[in-house]
DNA sequence: CTGCATCCTTAATGATACTG
DNA sequence: CAGTATCATTAAGGATGCAG
């Protein structure tokens, strides 16, 4: 009965890709898998997703409140204090994303020796060159 | 007896971060999937992947092949032929990127009616400052 | 503390021309 | 055809200061 989506990602002007290059993306990973621990306060996340800046994270938060993937609470509290997590459509990403990150943790000895060998070979064809 | 592996992507200094970047990336995401229907020459990736330019998708092959993700087969032939094809190691980085092609396709409504209401929203907002 | 605004620097991308 | 090299443009990222 369903029919398969008229989406697609390879055409460069379906409304998904833009979708696909937010979530296809290091920080919004990184800020994804963060936020499956829970709901987080915006340095908790700084914290945990360790190397970005404030004002990456800030964009980043802000991107994805807006595609309905985190939701964000402000308490009016001075100082602030702002939190954030995941909703229902961003639980549905949170897999994905760690299976990104999972990879990258158990192939990267492969990865490495990958790329020893390829600048290894490069070398030498430079070498071979003069 | 298998330990869990110390690579953790969440730390900054962590070899497995480099490997997120590049595969936590549109184009590299969307070059996988082209690559899924098996051995493809250049001019055939460019093509399925809709918009990219001839200098990315180099860069990016380049990239792939240097992390042991893709082969690449060059005939010495005039004109050139060169064809690209997924290793082991990148047909188990296959499912994974599929994966999130997939939820950009299958969510995209839902992401396009987030992003309506947060900029409805924010544009009331800038409307009662003035 | 949480952001936003600003300025600055660097990286990514695009357009074009050119070579094997 | 498959690149590479160059240049120009744009986007991403970092640093700082400041307001709520």
């Amino acid at each position: 009965m369903d029919e398969q989506p008229p989406w697609n990602v390879m055409v460069a002007t379906c409304p998904s890709r833009t979708s696909l290059a937010r979530i296809a993306n290091k920080w919004t990973a990184m800020t994804v898998i963060a936020l499956s621990e829970g709901r987080l306060r915006f340095g908790e996340i700084r914290k945990a997703v360790d190397g970005i800046s404030g004002k990456v994270l800030a964009e980043t938060l802000r991107d994805l409140e807006r595609d309905g993937i985190v939701s964000r609470t402000a308490y009016d509290q001075m100082p602030p204090r702002v939190e954030y997590e995941l909703t229902a459509l961003g639980r549905t990403l949170q897999e994905p994303l760690a299976a990104l990150g999972r990879w990258a943790e158990t192939h990267i000895v492969e990865v490495e020796s990958a790329r020893a060998a390829y600048d290894e070979k490069s070398a030498q064809a430079d070498a071979a060159m003069s």
